[in-house]
DNA sequence: TATTTCACG
DNA sequence: ACGTACGTGAAATAT
């Protein structure tokens, strides 16, 4: 059997790939689609072909004779889009990694190397299967030659083609001919123009009768139809010229070894690193990890008695930095005691050869592993655990300030990744990669190792990019803060949640009754498919447009026509009570535990902006705007003897506005303490204060809040149902009232725009990758999160700071009242009855002091028996 | 698993 | 000409 050899175009997948495979980014913002397309191609053809020899070209971008012709011609060509730009020379690094040959050549089109090799190949009796998007190369098959053109529809790839027989069968030319009919029809995707007046049929008719474009001159008189003879008399040249555009070369002087193409095991090490840092998570089960061993494995030990622990303890102690994890029991625990055996070994590093996985087991308790864990908290300087909030339900520190979690480290230095795991922090900060498959007692060696060693560098980081004080100083207490309010949960009414949940019931089956009634016939009402359907196709409601999938039934567009129809009012009503059932008194039911609390979690490494979110419930999402459903707060109540105190800061990212902003204008405007969005009003409008009406003080708190989000005249006119020009007048009002405003915001951009992130009034950072676009609507959305982000974080960093404040106050004077739930600028603390009136200065002093800023902080303050009343 | 809708700040 | 306000999470349906 002859050998095989696959040559690949790699431009010219990598452009099918980008077009190909809809638009993918890993969390550090890089797009990747291209890049993953590729590979997959990549992948099928090996594993189709099964060659010995692989290599893949690439064009060289500086000018070749060739290229400039095509230039010319290609003038109105778009440049190459910077999301695909920048996935070039990660492919090459990637296909290098996999010990791949790659070929570029000054001077030379990627197409001309392929046809050089392709009949350097043939030569040495080797099978050739060249790979491109491009037609083209079709004139390099032959018997021998397999031209192989990947076509993605509908998502999958299939791929066309063609020996040489093949291209005589489809265009009735040999693939030699195929260039002289190319050059004579001309090829619009390529701008090959052609010869003018001759297209595909006539093209193949001249070709076929004589075989090139030059024979077909000689012999002109013979030619027909007579517009073409015409045609090709006075077009000579430009035919030719053409030929010579599309005429490959096969004769590139190079130096290529075969021996340097043969095709190794792509699945390296270096490889995989690749493609962890691209999150091509589902190519990496390719890899055989088990052949990928880190060295520092020799370092692991399991340490099983009290006697060894007792050792590895004492000179833990003796060290700076100790890093820690918890082995959770996933395995062979009873259902009906999953609560109790939930430990079963805990990993701890504290050198490159300190590295242990500790067994509880007869011979060490984990009450001893405990108290030696805390003891460590009062004499290490530093004690890193990764998710240290999950942590401290088996550790309790002696000194908090020893605490150091490095994922919170790295979600500060990249808010934007969605999820963190050690595995991340191994890579990134060690570069070591961690099988997923591993061994449970390997992987907490990997786990405790990671947290100890990637301190070091992780701390480096946080200080060239000056967040320490931020992580030190505000995010690493606030785990200790989250931590005691998820601890302390949440008291809620079951029963009258359920009594709610089922007079809801109630109303619904009547709405849907009443519904069903009106349609003339039954459907689900909650599937916005069939609802479209039924209200825009069937009951022929105008306006039915929007969304991808069809129409759209979302709430702006029912209100719209709710005047009108009965059944969309009843529509809205069903939908308003169905969301209330289904997310809050049912959902909520569910979360209910044993001591009639719901213990939600409050996340500390999701948002971009630096907020805290709430899930499990979601906790952030109790209604109120609504009388309805802010009835469900009533459930939510303090423990016997206690009441809630609610505390709200009152527009307090409009504060920060006027604070980094320094706007003379908006400062005086809180200076005085009155209505804002009435000031606003007035001062935009140029209206005395006491004349404002409700009319114009709500577009003035709508310009308000646009501002906010970065302003754009489109969201505001949506939002005052105004035109697009009426909005920008609003937009130009403002800007001249509060210059400093505009200053400020445009200042923003153009840092993002430069940096590449905004930041914090404490120095937190936004990436904003957005504004590298070649998407107007994607660099648009990042010129408003340049805009939002630095008061929307600033906002967060100021609630957190008041948060540890508060609890750091309750815990000093010993107080029983408890800090329960934070909503972005919203507290609520269960206080005993008797430590009211100290938790109410508390909280007014932690909460309106966290900060100095050049307007004052005020905060809205009630107390209540209920949510529902403290709000 | 992705999409749509809607609850909050 | 393009088509959105910023930041979240949960439930239900569609794929």
């Amino acid at each position: 059997m002859s050998k095989k050899i696959v040559l690949i175009d790699g431009h010219s997948i990598l452009n099918r790939a980008f077009y190909g495979v809809p638009d993918l980014t890993n969390s550090e913002g890089l797009h990747t689609n291209a890049i993953y397309g590729f590979l997959n191609i990549l992948f099928k053809i090996l594993e189709e072909e099964k060659p010995e020899y692989l290599t893949v070209a690439f064009d060289v971008h500086a000018p070749t004779f060739r290229h400039q012709m095509y230039k010319e011609y290609k003038g109105t060509r778009k440049p190459m889009a910077n999301e695909l730009r920048q996935q070039v020379p990660v492919i090459k690094e990637v296909l290098r990694a996999m010990g791949i040959k790659l070929i570029e050549q000054e001077g030379y089109e990627a197409d001309d190397l392929l046809g050089t090799i392709s009949v350097l190949a043939e030569r040495k009796g080797m099978e050739v299967s060249i790979i491109s998007g491009d037609r083209d190369l079709l004139q390099l098959a032959t018997e021998k030659v397999k031209i192989r053109i990947p076509k993605t529809k509908k998502g999958k790839t299939e791929i066309e083609n063609y020996h040489a027989e093949d291209v005589c069968e489809k265009y009735s030319v040999t693939p030699k001919e195929f260039i002289d009919l190319k050059a004579l029809m001309g090829d619009s995707s390529d701008n090959i123009p052609g010869v003018e007046s001759i297209g595909e049929k006539t093209a193949i008719k001249i070709i076929t009768q004589f075989h090139s474009i030059e024979e077909a001159y000689k012999c002109l008189s013979e030619v027909t139809p007579p517009r073409a003879r015409k045609a090709l008399g006075e077009q000579y040249a430009i035919a030719q010229m053409c030929k010579e555009l599309v005429t490959i070369n096969v004769n590139v002087p190079i130096t290529y070894d075969f021996n340097d193409a043969k095709l190794g095991d792509l699945y390296t090490e270096e490889a995989y690193i690749y493609f962890q840092k691209l999150e091509f998570k589902n190519l990496l089960s390719r890899f055989n990890v088990s052949s990928l061993k880190n060295n520092i494995e020799d370092s692991f030990k399991i340490i099983r008695t009290k006697e060894e622990a007792e050792k590895i303890f004492l000179r833990a102690s003796m060290q700076e930095v100790v890093g820690v994890v918890f082995g959770k029991n996933t395995e062979n625990v009873l259902p009906l005691f999953a609560s109790v055996a939930e430990i079963s070994h805990i990993g701890i590093a504290f050198s490159d050869e300190d590295i242990y996985s500790m067994y509880i087991g007869d011979e060490l308790s984990f009450s001893y592993l405990q108290k030696k864990l805390t003891e460590l908290t009062s004499t290490v300087k530093t004690i890193s655990i990764c998710q240290m909030k999950e942590a401290l339900k088996w550790i309790v520190f002696a000194n908090e300030k020893a605490a150091f979690d490095p994922i919170i480290a790295s979600y500060l230095l990249n808010p934007l990744k969605s999820d963190y795991e050690f595995e991340d922090v191994a890579r990134e900060q060690l570069n070591i990669y961690v099988d997923e498959k591993l061994e449970e007692e390997k992987k907490s060696c990997y786990a405790a190792y990671t947290a100890y060693k990637s301190v070091f560098s992780l701390f480096q980081l946080l200080e060239e990019k000056k967040m320490s004080h931020l992580f030190t100083d505000i995010e690493m207490p606030l785990v200790f803060t989250l931590f005691s309010m998820e601890q302390a949960g949440v008291k809620v009414k079951a029963e009258e949640l359920k009594s709610y949940g089922q007079q809801l019931g109630e109303k619904i089956s009547e709405l849907e009754e009443d519904i069903y009634k009106i349609a003339g016939e039954t459907f689900n009402i909650n599937s916005p498919k069939q609802l479209g359907i039924v209200l825009f196709e069937h009951l022929e409601l105008p306006n039915g447009k929007k969304t991808k999938t069809g129409y759209s039934t979302a709430a702006d567009v029912l209100e719209k026509l709710a005047p009108d129809y009965p059944i969309v009012s009843k529509i809205l009503e069903y939908r308003q009570l169905a969301k209330l059932k289904s997310t809050y008194a049912d959902g909520l039911a569910n979360y209910i535990q044993k001591d009639g609390r719901i213990h939600g979690k409050f996340n500390q490494t999701v948002t971009a902006t630096g907020r805290i979110s709430s899930t499990e419930p979601n906790l952030q999402n109790i209604p109120i705007r609504m009388e309805l459903g802010r009835l469900i707060r009533k459930v939510f109540v303090p423990e016997e003897d206690y009441v809630f105190v609610d505390a709200d800061y009152s527009q307090i990212e409009l504060r920060i506005l006027a604070h980094c902003s320094e706007d003379e204008s908006l400062i005086n405007a809180y200076k005085e303490a009155r209505d804002i969005h009435r000031i606003t009003a007035s001062q935009v409008f140029h209206i005395p204060f006491e004349e404002v009406t409700d009319l114009e003080r709500r577009n003035a708190k709508a310009v308000n809040f646009g501002i906010v989000y970065g302003i754009s005249s489109f969201g505001l006119s949506q939002d005052l149902s105004i035109t697009r020009k009426e909005a920008a007048e609003y937009i130009d009002n403002y800007f001249k009232t509060y210059p400093g405003i505009k200053t400020f915001l445009d200042d923003a951009v153009n840092h993002a725009k430069q940096e590449g992130y905004v930041v914090t009034l404490f120095g937190r950072r936004r990436p904003v990758p957005e504004l590298q676009s070649s998407n107007f609507m994607q660099r648009s959305f990042g010129e408003r999160v340049a805009m939002n982000a630095p008061i929307q974080g600033t906002a967060a960093d100021i609630m957190k700071i008041a948060m540890i404040g508060v609890n750091r106050e309750l815990k000093k004077n010993q107080l029983k009242s408890k800090l329960v739930l934070q909503v972005h600028d919203e507290l609520l603390i269960e206080a005993h009855k008797d430590e009211v009136e100290q938790v109410k200065e508390i909280l007014k002093k932690e909460m309106e002091q966290a900060v100095c800023l050049r307007v004052p902080l005020d905060i809205d303050m009630h107390t209540g028996n209920s949510w529902y009343e403290a709000k």
